[in-house]
DNA sequence: GCGCGCTACTGACGCGCTCCAGGTCAGTAC
DNA sequence: GTACTGACCTGGAGCGCGTCAGTAGCGCGC
C-alpha cells in the first residue's frame, strides 16, 4: 500500500479512500492510484482491513459434503451476499469433520455471522453458536437461542404430495423418513396426519431412514426382500428427500419394478439432481434461491441492528408432478398377491 | 487479550505464548491464563494474529458446485491439511460466479496457497494465479506457470475400460467426451487410440459432451432418436465421467433399454454417487483421497521451500467392474436392426 | 480584503496480535 | 562467594490497514 502511495505520489490514506470507493478523491487521482496498484499487483489485505475496521463483512456458511440441496442453496447465497456487500466463506462438514469443527473454522476466520445449512448437530452445540454470534439456520429449527430460521412449510408440502398420491388412488403409501435430519420430524408428522385424514390409518408406515441415497437403496432392498416373502410392495413411497428417493428408484428400476406403474415415488427438495433426472422425479419443490436470499438477508439485517430479535421465514413448498407418480395399477391399492 | 493478561497477572506476550501452545510458560501460569480467558470469554483474534504473523497457514480450495467428485476431494483435503497444521477455506464456482471470482475471494482472505479442483477457466487466468501464489491444480494441467499438477493417468484408465469392453465382445463403442473439461482431452485421445489398436477404427465415434448429468441425458435422447430412425444403438458407451454416465443410464433405463444387455455403460471417477448406485456403475476409479492428499502435500511443501519447482503427481486409475457392463446381446456387436 | 465553505488530500494513531531482544530469578557447578 | 545456565517472563516494535482531525488550496460573496 505504501508502495502504491509512493508511486502514485499520494498518501496512504488516499489509497485507502480510493480502494474503499469513498468520496474524497479526485477522478484523476483515483484512476492513477488504481492503475499503479494494478501495475504493482497490490490487493488490499483483508486481515489488516478487518483488524483496523473491526468488521470483516464476511458471512460464514456451513454445509455438508454430498448434500446436493446445499449446493443449490450455496448457489443462491453468493449473489445475495454480494448484493449486500458481504463476502462468503464456506466450510464443509464431512466424514471425519464434525459440524462444530466446520463452524469453529468459520469463527476462526472472523465471520460476522453464520449460516448453517441443514444442521444436524446436537441442539446444545447450535444454541451455543447462536449465542456467540448472529446465526441463521436453514431447515433446522434451533429453539432457546437467538437463531434465525429459514425453512419451508414442510407440512404443507407433504400434504400436497399425499393428496396427490391419494387422489391418484394410492392407499398403501409408506414414508421413508430422514431420521433426525432437518425437517424430518415435521414431514413425518404431516405424513401421519395425512394418512389419518384420508382414513388410511391402518396403512400408515414410517420406515426409519436418512437423507442419503444409501438410505433409499437400503429401504428399497428391504421392501423387495419383503415382497419375496409375500408381503406386497407399497404402491407409493414418500421419500425423506430427493437423494433418498433416487436411491430407491435405482433399486426398484433395477429390480424390474415399473415406476410409476407398480410403484410411485415422491421426493422432497427438487434439488439440482432431480431436475436433471429424465425419469422426472415427482417431488416437493423447495425454492433454494429464495431460501438462500432470506438466510442472507436475515443475517445482514441482524448484523445491522443488534436489537433485532430472531425471526423465522416460512416459504411455501410446491408439489412438482413429474414422471415417477401415477395411478396404482390395481385401483384399490392392493397388489394381486395380497388380494 | 490485555484484560486476560491483567486479570491473570501476566504480560500480554505471555498470554500469546500460552495460546500458541509454545514453550516459555510454566504449567501453573498456563492453566491460570487459560482459565481466566475462559471466564472472560476471550478467543484470539485470527485477523490480528494473521496480520502480526504474516502467515495465515490457510489453504484456499476452489471447487465447482454440483461436481460430486469435488466433494470427494474436499473430504480428503480436510484431514491432510489438519495433519500438516493448515486451515482450509472453500470457495465455490457456480452459475453467476466464475472461477476467477471464486479464486479472488480466496486471495482476499490471505490464503497462502490455492488448490484448484477441476479448473475450467482459461489458461491465462490460471497461469496468472500460478504466478501470484503457490497453486496446485487437480485434474487440469497448467503449463507455462509454476503450478503443481495432480491427476490420474487418464489414458491408462480409458485403456483398461476399453480393453474390458472389447474383451466382452463389444465393437460399437462410442465415447461421450467432456468437452474442454479437465482430463477430457486425454480420455478422448486414449479412446481413439484404443479403438484403433483394436482394429475398430470404423466404429470410432466421439459425441461432444460435458461432465454433467444433463449431457448424458441429452446424448441418451439423441441416441434413442437415432435408433428410432433406424440407426442402431451402440452396444457400449464410455462416458466422460460418472455424472454423464448416470444421466445416460437414467434415460436408457427409462426407455426400456436393458443395461447391460442392450447397452453397457462405463463411467469415470468412481465418485460418491456411483458408489451408491445399486445398479452398480462400472467405472474408472480415481482415488479422491489420495489425490487430495497429494494436492495438499504439494502446496505445503512448496510453501515450506520456495525454491521447489512445480511437480506432477500421476496416480494410477483402476477399472471397477460393476453391473452396467456385460457382453453385448449380439456377439458381433451389431444390433438385429443393423444386421 | 476577509471569512466562508468546499474539495482534495495528509499525518498519526490504533486495531489485537506475534516476535524478538532482552530481563529476572532460582538452581547448579566450582 | 562468583559465574553460569535455563526456565520463565516482559516491553516494545511493527504487521497493513481504517479513521479522523486537520491542512492546503480555491472559488465565492460581500
Amino acid at each position: 500500500m505504501a508502495d502504491v502511495a509512493a508511486k502514485a505520489g499520494v498518501s496512504r490514506a488516499l489509497v485507502s479512500i480510493v480502494f474503499r470507493n469513498q468520496p474524497g478523491a479526485g477522478r484523476e487521482t483515483r484512476e492513477r492510484v488504481l492503475r499503479v496498484a494494478d501495475e504493482i499487483g497490490y490487493r488490499p489485505d483483508s486481515a489488516a482491513r478487518l483488524l483496523a475496521r473491526g468488521r470483516s463483512r464476511t458471512l460464514g456458511v456451513m454445509f455438508t459434503v454430498h448434500q446436493t440441496f446445499h449446493m443449490d442453496l450455496i448457489e443462491g447465497i453468493y449473489p445475495e451476499a454480494e448484493r449486500l456487500g458481504y463476502d462468503v466463506l464456506l466450510s464443509a462438514a464431512a466424514r471425519g469433520r464434525s459440524e462444530s469443527q466446520a463452524a469453529e473454522a468459520l469463527l476462526g476466520h472472523r465471520c460476522e455471522a453464520l449460516i448453517l445449512l441443514g444442521a444436524d448437530a446436537d441442539q446444545e452445540c447450535l444454541e451455543q453458536l447462536g449465542r456467540r454470534l448472529v446465526t441463521v439456520s436453514v431447515s433446522r429449527r434451533v429453539p432457546n437461542a437467538p437463531v434465525d430460521f429459514v425453512h419451508t412449510a414442510e407440512g404443507k408440502g407433504v400434504r400436497q404430495a399425499m393428496d396427490h398420491l391419494v387422489g391418484l388412488g394410492h392407499r398403501r403409501i409408506v414414508h421413508i423418513d430422514g431420521g433426525r435430519g432437518p425437517g424430518s420430524a415435521e414431514r413425518r408428522r404431516a405424513y401421519r396426519a395425512a394418512m389419518r385424514r384420508h382414513g388410511l390409518e391402518a396403512e400408515l408406515r414410517v420406515i426409519p431412514g436418512e437423507h442419503t441415497e444409501r438410505s433409499g437403496i437400503e429401504t428399497g432392498r428391504m421392501l423387495l426382500a419383503e415382497r419375496d416373502r409375500g408381503v406386497p410392495l407399497p404402491t407409493a413411497v414418500l421419500a425423506g428427500n430427493d437423494r433418498c428417493a433416487m436411491g430407491l428408484l435405482m433399486v426398484m428400476t433395477r429390480a424390474g419394478v415399473d415406476v410409476p406403474g407398480d410403484l410411485s415415488v415422491v421426493g422432497y427438495d427438487d434439488s439440482h439432481l432431480s431436475h436433471l433426472m429424465p425419469i422426472g422425479l415427482t417431488t416437493v419443490r423447495q425454492d433454494a434461491a429464495l431460501m438462500a436470499e432470506h438466510a442472507v438477508r436475515f443475517a445482514v439485517e441482524r448484523l445491522r441492528d443488534e436489537e433485532l430479535g430472531p425471526r423465522e421465514a416460512v416459504l411455501d413448498p410446491k408439489l412438482v408432478v413429474r414422471g415417477t407418480s401415477g395411478p396404482p395399477r390395481d385401483g384399490d391399492g392392493l397388489s394381486p398377491l395380497a388380494g
